[in-house]
DNA sequence: CTTGACCCGTCTACAACTACAGGGTTCATA
DNA sequence: TATGAACCCTGTAGTTGTAGACGGGTCAAG
């Protein structure tokens, strides 16, 4: 059983959101303690994510209730689950821009000196949260879409040919 | 030269957006006709879609306005136009994410009849703007990344299985 | 029995839109 | 030349979702 700042936690939203969310009628806690404090339960959670599905593709919030009193059919269970793939693939795809911005945004600070280097853009791929795995597949797509964008990118990293040439190597590999 | 609401209609955006872009000082109209009407030719328009692209990954408008002012060097170009590329591939990922809300919503509005026919679910990809080839394309997707699902899917639309699997062969081929 | 980290409800503030309201302009059609 | 639809203008008020501050209650550890 979370309090509501765990369970906001665990959603990656503010507590202030679920209260919100509560206040209009989206999503009750399970129980409260003798104190008062709000407790949700599995069932929560899982409300709490489709509620953040929706609201990623844009419904409002008015329409989430209707949805959620409704029972779903089969049908509708599947085009959920596709419905939270196409989210989990949109989310990868973003994470891979958060990763240019950072890089746009030293890059005009930092604009006087050179200095883009390897170091720097690992670090901000690290601190974004990419695994060794996430780096793959980044490398994978920018190399598959564009590759003469791609090769460009890493000699501004100031890499020797060879290790220009392994990565791209690297790129080409099936996952 | 466009008026601002062709101009928001050329982007997708409401005249009042565009509006309110001009209040921030974002985006100043090319000049007025004798009746002080806005006029907006290419260059307003490349900047209007720029601040798109920014809005979408959630730069703030603040934020726009410097990036706007700054020149930009080679490496940014090069970001940039991988950061649009990703925008692209993400915006398609969301017109599939559309036309699944719309079948959920008409399912769960016509649930009682069991009819959700190829014809209503064509006529849907249609309004939502789908050519053939983009059809094709969310077919791939679909029976790339989840195979079950699709051929279930294709069942739900009544199609006899000699047609789900003439689909099935289809989506499986390169584009 | 205090201290620090939680929680409570309530309220205000904010960004980024969005939707009128009240009035002027353009232009095809009668 | 007038009438109606479809534009445009400025300005203001409302909406949605999120964030934070306030004053106070709760609770486990030392």
């Amino acid at each position: 059983m979370d309090t509501v700042t765990q369970l906001a936690k665990r959603c990656n939203l503010s507590r202030s959101t679920v209260l919100y969310y509560e206040s209009i009628g989206l999503l009750q806690p399970a129980n409260r303690t003798a104190a008062n404090y709000r407790l949700y339960g599995e069932r929560e959670l899982r409300t709490l994510e489709q509620i953040k599905l929706y609201r990623s593709v844009g419904v409002s919030v008015e329409e989430i209730r209707t949805i959620l009193r409704a029972p779903s059919n089969q049908l509708a269970s599947v085009l959920k689950r596709r419905l939270r793939e196409l989210d989990h693939e949109i989310e990868a795809l973003q994470k891979h821009q958060h990763v240019i911005l950072k890089l746009l945004r030293i890059n005009t600070v930092l604009r006087r000196k050179k200095a883009m280097t390897k170091d720097k853009w690992v670090t901000i791929m690290k601190e974004s949260g990419f695994s060794e795995e996430d780096m793959h597949r980044w490398h994978q797509q920018f190399e598959k879409s564009a590759p003469t964008d791609h090769e460009e990118f890493l000699h501004f990293l100031n890499l020797p040919a060879s290790e220009v040439a392994r990565i791209r190597e690297w790129s080409r590999k099936e996952s």
